[in-house]
DNA sequence: AATTAAATTTCGCCT
DNA sequence: AGGCGAAGTTTAATT
């Protein structure tokens, strides 16, 4: 039976030590605002003076730390911590640990505007589309995306320096390598696939093709490409994903339709 | 003259309207706590199914929704967002919109267990020791980290794939190149490593040796170094830093004793 | 503005 | 558990 939610608005810090180490002890989700200053040593080592910032401590034992401006976090701590807090003349101490590596963030705060411990339920399901996932999924199921005629022999196959996206063969028998890029094609795409094509062909009996799947190419990369004897098509993530979209929507119906 | 902080604890949804607008406008930080889902198209395409999750939106136009584990978001934006609150049929609706590449977050709330409007002050300082510039700076101060007897000549040297991190003589005269990592040196530093040595034997007159520093290497990935006929040097990125550390001590005590 | 390299990268997958 | 590659990577430095 989870308690409900707290929040605190301005509290002491004294007054804070015992809701912050009952939220702490039972997993809840801890979220502290207000002046603190921050020192992590382990991988690295930094130090971080005093300031307003938000905390947020996660039921999974991860941390971050957050100033006013930024997307990243200036101080944090993967899953897996285990955190301790205390209050002494008047300061709060939040310290973090973690072990493997070992790694530590201690937190001060001196004033605190917010304190709050919630039970944050969320059991919604996060599905991310057009990823490079998805574009090799639609390319396997509906191989004209990459040539008319190729036929996907196997995925992800192991293939020295790396894994190959799909491996198939051309309508004349060639082998055929297809690189599949969600965005713009980079240099080091090419190389990637060059590398591949050369593992290959060293002990390949046939022509061997490499094809670069991307929606867009630079145009010094293309030339780089065609140096090297390698093929470029163009390929829009979009399509892919409405095409497996579709796929399992008709999956799903006539699963239904047999039961 | 900023406004103070508010706070309101399970507030209706439409009375979130105004304070939501007025804190985005005044470009506050912004922490809404709730029960909502989340729809994004952009580079990628994704879908959040509901659940309670926090939402940090940042004055430099920053967004973060973070659910209940995982060190990263959910979904966010990176700094330059424009945002709109609005509220219809008992739902909140927060939109932000990135031009370039143009992408939109659109978050729904049909509960909200807290928000918060923010006046972060933080003007501190943020510093972070041992990085890879530390470790330069540090041989560079005491070159017998490397090799005793080696003799710095230049850094950051031209040589053609890019720049050398360090480039001296040791004492028998021969030229040495050395390569710094902070971390477990990977293959792809001897590789590069290697591409220098290569690059100014051509033109050197003398022996060239190349010197891989870091506080560690892989037992295959040390193999090929040697392969290749490099010396790996095992050096401490937290003695690096200390050493820097004390020499600025040092040089603010002579500063300090010269006025 | 585009490109490249590094990150306390994190995360997931496979050996 | 360690190693490798990808990420809606982000960010900073450099061309």
């Amino acid at each position: 039976m989870p308690k409900p939610s707290i929040v605190l608005v301005d509290p002491n810090v004294a007054e804070t030590e015992k809701p912050i180490n009952e939220a702490l002890a039972q997993h809840r989700t801890l979220l502290v605002v207000g002046n603190c200053w921050v020192h992590y040593v382990g991988r690295a080592k930094s130090k971080l003076e005093a300031g307003e910032r938000i905390l947020i401590i996660k039921q999974d034992g991860s941390l971050l730390v957050h100033r006013s401006t930024g997307y990243e976090p200036v101080n944090w701590q993967p899953p897996g911590c285990v955190f301790n807090g205390k209050v002494k003349d008047g300061l709060l101490e939040i310290t973090a640990i973690r072990k493997k590596p070992h790694e530590s963030v201690r937190i001060f705060f001196d004033r605190i505007q917010m304190l709050s411990a919630l039970n944050l339920v969320d059991a919604g399901e996060f599905s991310l589309y057009a990823s490079e996932e998805d574009m090799q999924k639609a390319i396997l199921l509906r191989p004209s995306f990459v040539e008319e005629g190729f036929k996907p022999a196997s995925y992800e196959k192991k293939v020295e320096p790396g894994f190959v996206d799909v491996y198939g063969m051309d309508k004349e028998g060639n082998l055929v390598v297809v690189e599949i890029k969600r965005k713009t094609a980079s240099k080091e795409a090419v190389l990637q696939l060059a590398k591949y094509i050369d593992a290959i062909k060293s002990r390949a009996d046939r022509r061997v093709r490499g094809i670069l799947a991307a929606p867009s190419i630079a145009r010094d990369v293309q030339r780089l490409l065609e140096t090297l004897g390698l093929e470029y098509k163009q390929v829009d993530p979009k399509k892919c994903a409405d095409t497996l979209h579709k796929a399992e929507t008709k999956k799903l119906l006539e699963f239904s339709e047999e039961s």
